[in-house]
DNA sequence: CCAAAAGTGTTAGGCTTACACCCATGA
DNA sequence: TCATGGGTGTAAGCCTAACACTTTTGG
């Protein structure tokens, strides 16, 4: 097609006279057995062949900026509803070791309940990974990695954010353990839900946990519409 | 239609020689005569030609991306160490006239009184504008300033950010002054300074404003140290 | 002596923190 | 009946918010 062929040709061209290339890296995060873990993706090429790094492409000329990590994610997990929000640029000379690569992160919050992963154009194996146990990443991602685990953490104090990790009916302890493994401190059970409570933003399902080995717990869901006015506003979590 | 747009922009683009150009635009902050001002360069061409618009320049393909708004910075003001914290990447495809350009900025906060404006490559004109007196602004820069603003107003909250934009000596009802301007509200006398003292991040230099027609104020300075350590920590302004 | 801004303390209410025991279930 | 996690209340202290008058200077 004539279009294409432009823009192959117009590729060329950068390559030639414009050197720098531009991308998008996607910090996905899940929660998972009580633990936070991020969608990595095995390489199967060099430089950095067999590490894993995070999912990323290239921007398409013709995309908004914003399509391109969604474009990633829904490629990737098949979701396209999600939180999904923009970090940091990184763009240092030797970032990347086969010429100027500038990337800009997004940060997406996800329910892990909700993805099927599949293999896609990125890569053959992806994978959730635990961010407790990550061996070295490819390029500079361990630098994005870090930076996107302290925005979570600084995020989750000031706005409502997280619960975008959780299945849609949930315990006031899964909200606990979430909020402690993210902020890698333990709090205390009657304040934490003392807290969460007075921000109205919970429903009551009424509905309870059945088939553990325990006293069942109260199931709650989001009121969405409390939570889109406070997320504007801010609140301090002050924990 | 889109395709044609698309042929249209494509042609463009090979003439220029590029497809993605990526640049970065900075917003300078200064604070001056009780108001936040922004400095602006008047544009001389086209597009947006006689526009204001917010200093800016395609990234060299050899500098670090965090240089280049430093360099742009250095160029108009003279002043080469600065709060300089990089903002938001935009990438929308419609956001530049002429082609593909996504710009990532740069947010800065200066001491107005530290600048000698000089007319430089970027433009002959150099202007600290009032941001409370703007009209439209060049490309989406209206946006750009106002997600700045938002940031600006949320930063100074959170952190010790904005004495960055006083003189070394400044009296209290200085620092008062510039909070009001920036959160747009005005605050308690008594319990600002309550506030701002007890954050031990002032020394009082002992000395005394002199030539005002009033009770002269006391002179403070930063406490660098106890300031650069608070910054980590993050704090909460609960204004 | 007037105008202008500097400087100063107290109180009430709300929020945060620390802390320990009983409850409901499955095994 | 035991193990496991669910669920609950209170008091002390701290922080916030509201509020008005005296002081010091130049003109």
């Amino acid at each position: 097609m004539e279009v294409n062929e432009k823009i192959v040709s117009v590729k060329k061209l950068e390559k030639e006279y414009f050197k720098i290339a531009f991308s998008v890296d996607n910090v996905i995060f899940g929660f998972d057995e009580k633990e936070l873990k991020v969608l990595l993706i095995k390489r199967g090429e060099q430089p950095f062949y067999d590490y894993w790094a995070l999912p990323g492409d290239l921007v398409n000329p013709t995309e908004d900026l914003r399509d391109a990590p969604q474009r990633i994610l829904t490629e990737l997990t098949g979701i396209d509803s999600v939180f999904l929000e923009q970090s940091k640029t990184f763009g240092k000379m030797g970032r990347h070791p086969s010429g100027r690569v500038i990337t800009t992160v997004y940060l997406s919050l996800i329910n892990v309940n909700m993805v099927n992963l599949k293999p896609s154009s990125f890569a053959e194996t992806v994978a959730w990974k635990s961010i407790k146990s990550l061996g070295s990443l490819a390029f500079d991602h361990d630098e994005i990695l870090e930076h996107c685990l302290h925005t979570l953490k600084q995020s989750v104090q000031q706005r409502p954010i997280g619960f975008e990790l959780l299945p849609e009916l949930f315990t006031l302890s899964d909200l606990q353990d979430l909020y402690e493994v993210i902020l890698d401190e333990s709090l205390d059970k009657r304040n934490f839900r003392k807290k969460i409570l007075s921000m109205k933003i919970l429903i009551d399902t009424d509905q309870m946990q059945s088939g553990v080995a325990h006293r069942p717990a109260r199931l709650y869901k989001f009121d969405q519409e409390k939570y889109l006015r406070l997320k504007e506003e801010g609140f301090s979590f002050g924990i």
